[in-house]
DNA sequence: GTGTTTGTTATCAA
DNA sequence: CTTGATAACAAACA
């Protein structure tokens, strides 16, 4: 599941196609587009990719139209991975292995891939997503503002001050803490593996409401969200399921997770056992001994 | 065949 | 107004 180091390391993947120009678009499941797979296609044809932003776990493709539609000269293209979505680059003169460009394990275009976008110059960036959740849609600029405007802060920037995060907390105290840090209101891109793996780290449990929380506790899970995410970041994010880089690469993180996925095995910190249970209507891990 | 997996949104209930 | 619970989306896996 793409959280937020997952789509930043995307983001950054992604750099190299500033600049680079649409030649055309493939959408082979038309659902997974809009407005229509018909409009996607021709407005996008021609386009140049001006810029690449992650605004927490939403990629934001900046490009300028070849004509202008509507006035409008420049637009976005909005895309969410969701639980299964892998955007995977590559280049005509990589490795082919059975009729298919073959990139680390992942072989594309394969039944998954539903939007191809074709560069000119050989480059081609496949969109897959197994359980067709995600989405890959073309929006004007204003429409993408409003859309980031719906997200909270991002947790690595200055901006995710321990005061601020105080407020965030403050606005959610009726609710359990796992609820609070997964609205993308407050804190943007924290899925349910940071949130677990952020709680132990702070040695508090998800379940906690958030207004039983005291002071000290608060700073250490501003500082655990901070460092697990950037750790995160720094393996190039969790590999697991069907998380995969631009190459189709699996992440490192994986290794380096306390809790999620762990059930009955010892804590590393004091060997009980992990817990598995049920909060905020998600799994949730934590150290019955650590964790208070 | 059953239960589980999760990001997001919608809907209903307390 | 707040919060939670549930369903929906879809497909693989144990």
């Amino acid at each position: 599941m793409p959280e937020l180091p997952e789509v930043e390391t995307i983001r950054r993947d992604l750099q190299r196609l500033r600049g680079a120009v649409l030649d055309h678009v493939v959408v082979r499941l038309p659902k997974i587009v809009a407005p229509t797979a018909a409009t996607f296609a021709r407005v996008l044809k021609g386009a140049t990719v001006t810029r690449i932003d992650r605004h927490a776990k939403l990629l934001a493709f900046h490009v300028r139209l070849q004509k202008a539609y509507q006035r409008h000269h420049d637009a976005v293209i909005l895309v969410h991975l969701k639980m299964t979505g892998q955007l995977v680059l590559r280049d005509r003169r990589q490795l082919v292995f059975g009729g298919h460009p073959i990139v680390g394990a992942t072989v594309v275009p394969n039944a998954y891939t539903h939007v191809e976008f074709h560069f000119d110059g050989g480059r081609t960036l496949y969109f897959n997503d197994l359980r067709q959740f995600g989405y890959v849609k073309l929006v004007t600029t204003s429409t993408a503002r409003e859309a980031v405007a719906k997200l909270g802060v991002e947790p690595l920037t200055p901006a995710f001050s321990l005061q601020v995060f105080r407020d965030i907390l403050k606005a959610r105290q009726g609710r359990t803490l796992k609820a609070a840090l997964l609205d993308q209101a407050g804190v943007a891109g924290i899925g349910n593996i940071y949130v677990d793996e952020a709680c132990y780290r702070a040695c508090v449990r998800p379940g906690r409401r958030v207004k039983s929380l005291s002071s000290t506790e608060q700073q250490l899970l501003w500082k655990a969200i901070r460092s697990v995410l950037a750790l995160s970041v720094k393996h190039r994010g969790t590999s697991f399921n069907t998380y995969v880089d631009t190459d189709g690469k699996t992440g490192a993180f994986w290794r380096h997770r306390r809790v999620y996925g762990r059930k009955d095995e010892p804590c590393q910190r004091c060997k009980t056992q992990i817990r598995k249970t049920v909060v905020a209507g998600r799994g949730t891990h934590y150290c019955p001994h650590c964790q208070h």
